[in-house]
DNA sequence: ACCCAGGCGACGA
DNA sequence: TCGTCGCATGGG
């Protein structure tokens, strides 16, 4: 039978939308009119705002540390008007925050923003959503009805890679393989490299065959809580180029990833990549 | 048809 | 250690 159960959070200048679809969880659909359906490690809900309240509805069942996990996952008690005041002392920066103020930073489950970001790359946000679901779908347990985790390190690891075809992950498949067998086999373990220094974390990421550094900085930015990292893919170098030569302000400090949400998002909507081709660095 | 995508690994110099 | 290229797939 559903489960009815619904945390209710404040959430003042949020913009669930755009925070869920901005590039930063793949996890999300949309399932009604302002209503959105999704998954983070264990748990499946239906989620949607009410001017500055957000609702999360249990799809599975909900045990005791389910609102929490929520209240942490959108980042509802993080001071983001208090970020907004050390960016937007720089103009360039406010002009990015202004254009969407309401993205936060998700705290994302290590291993969906593993999977995830390894199929990110060199791939578009549309497909790389795609690819996620039918992952999920194809070997994940299903939570509710229509939503799927991410298949275990260990339900994972134990396919062959002929059996990842489906996904239509092209050259990622075998990607996403190593990586569910290294996290399975403890060669990467979260938990330490959690307490690494920045420069050993990436590395120790970047073990798994097919994580370099713009994944590795992904999944420590996204699923690892390292709010200091400025992942550069494509959409980054052009804002840099093209309005932050002298790189992100140093008043932004180890807030500089979640600066570049925004910076990210603003350059998405404003900077044609037609007339941005033959940008380098 | 061609170019691109929240890159990376292999290879050659 | 640094460029360059192929890689799977699919949308514009």
């Amino acid at each position: 039978m559903a489960e009815k159960t619904i945390f209710q959070f404040d959430a003042y200048g949020f913009d669930l939308a755009t925070t869920l679809f901005c590039g930063q969880s793949f996890s999300w659909q949309v399932c009604g009119q302002g209503v959105y359906q999704g998954v983070a490690g264990r748990y499946a809900a239906k989620v949607w705002q009410n001017d500055n309240l957000l609702f999360v509805q249990s799809l599975g069942a909900a045990d005791a540390g389910e609102k929490a996990f929520w209240q942490h996952y959108f980042a509802v008690q993080e001071d983001y008007p208090a970020l907004h005041a050390v960016f937007t002392e720089n103009q360039q920066l406010a002009v990015c925050i202004n254009h969407c103020p309401g993205i936060r930073m998700l705290r994302q489950p290590f291993w969906d923003s593993l999977l995830s970001f390894i199929i990110s790359q060199n791939n578009h946000m549309q497909r790389i959503a795609g690819i996620a679901s039918r992952l999920r779908e194809q070997f994940g347990d299903k939570l509710a009805q229509g939503v799927y985790a991410f298949p275990t390190p260990a339900q994972l690891a134990s396919q062959p890679l002929e059996a990842l075809a489906p996904l239509r992950a092209g050259f990622r498949a075998k990607y996403l393989l190593d990586a569910a067998q290294k996290v399975h086999s403890g060669q990467v373990e979260e938990a330490a490299i959690r307490q690494m220094p920045l420069p050993q974390a990436r590395l120790a990421l970047q073990q798994i065959y097919g994580v370099g550094p713009k994944v590795a900085d992904c999944v420590l930015l996204y699923g690892m809580g390292r709010d200091e990292i400025i992942p550069m893919d494509v959409w980054m170098k052009r804002a840099i180029q093209r309005i932050f030569p002298q790189g992100l302000p140093a008043a932004c400090g180890d807030k500089q990833g979640i600066a570049q949400l925004y910076v990210f998002h603003w350059a998405r909507e404003n900077l044609p990549a037609k007339e941005n081709l033959h940008l380098k660095e």
